[in-house]
DNA sequence: ATGCCTGCAAACCGTTTGCATCCAC
DNA sequence: GTGGATGCAAACGGTTTGCAGGCAT
C-alpha cells in the first residue's frame, strides 16, 4: 500500500472505520479496536488517522462538544453532517442539498465553502419535538 | 443586574467584548483586560463568560481551530461565521444569507437549524486566491 | 455579616510528541 | 539489517474545577 507499511493496527483503524460507520471519533475506534482482541494505543490511532487523511482516505469534521470526527471516504459519497445539539445525533446529507448556499455564499462573498467539512448545528426531527416553544426561543 | 454582583473584572469582559468586537477569543479577552490595567484571571473570564451566556448576552461559536470564540449579542445582529482554514479570520454574515439554506433543510429534514451557532469553513476571497488549483482539488 | 466572586493551582479532555523498542520490508 | 511503526508516558492547549480568601451587597 502507498503511504507505509501494512500493520495489524493500521487494519484495525481501517476495519472499524468501515464497520462504524459515519463520524465516529478516535476513541470510539481505539475501543473498537481494543474490543476486537488487538491491542492498539490511541496515539497508534491518532498516528494512523493522521496518515490516511493525507492519503485522503479520511474525512474529518469537528463535532458539536469539539472533538473530531472521521468519515472513511472509500465508503461513501461525500457529505455535509447535520448536528443536533441536544441528542448529540449526526447526520450526514448529500452535498447537493448545500450546493445553492455553498454558491450563493461564493457570488455574495468570495467565499469557497469547503461543504465537506461543515457541521450544521441544530435540533434534529425528535429533538425540535421534544424542545419547548420557550426554550427554542431561548436558544434562539 | 441581574444575574450577580457587578465586580471590576465582569467590566472589565463586558468592555473588551465591546471594543473587541466580532468572535473573540477567551485569551484575546484576557489579554485585552488585563493590558487595561486590570488585574483578572483566565478562570474569571471564562466563568463570567459562562454567566454572560446564561444571560443570553453572549453567544459562543467554534472556531476553526477548536477554540470558542464570543459575541457580544447586544452590539450587533444576529449573524452566522464564515472560517477561512487557510489564514483563520472570521467573517460574520447577516442570517439572511441562510435563510434559503435552513428553510430547506427543514422541510427535506425536519432539522432546525440554530443558523447563529454555525460556522461555515471555507476559504476567503484572499486565501481561494493563493491557493492553488491542485491544492483545491485535493482539498475537495 | 453573608455568601457570591475571585485568584491560584491542579485537574480535565482530546490530541500530539519524544523516545526506546519492535517488526515489516 | 534498517527505517518506519508502535507503545508508553509525558506535554500540550483550551477549558473547568476545588479551595481558601476577599469584597459587593
Amino acid at each position: 500500500m502507498r503511504g507505509g507499511r501494512v500493520t495489524s493496527q493500521r487494519e484495525q483503524v481501517l476495519a472499524a472505520l468501515h464497520e462504524l460507520g459515519s463520524a465516529v471519533s478516535a476513541e470510539e475506534l481505539y475501543e473498537a479496536a481494543r474490543a476486537k482482541n488487538s491491542a492498539i494505543d490511541l496515539s497508534t490511532v491518532y498516528r494512523t488517522l493522521a496518515l490516511l487523511q493525507e492519503l485522503r482516505m479520511v474525512s474529518v469534521v469537528e463535532g458539536p462538544d469539539g472533538e473530531h470526527r472521521y468519515d472513511l471516504l472509500a465508503l461513501q459519497v461525500p457529505h455535509l453532517h447535520l448536528a443536533c445539539q441536544r441528542c448529540g445525533h449526526v447526520q450526514g446529507i448529500k452535498l447537493d442539498e448545500a450546493a445553492a448556499f455553498v454558491e450563493h455564499l461564493r457570488m455574495r462573498f468570495g467565499f469557497v465553502v469547503q461543504p465537506e467539512q461543515m457541521v450544521v448545528p441544530g435540533l434534529c426531527e425528535r429533538c425540535a419535538q421534544h424542545v419547548s416553544v420557550s426554550q427554542q426561543a431561548a436558544i434562539a
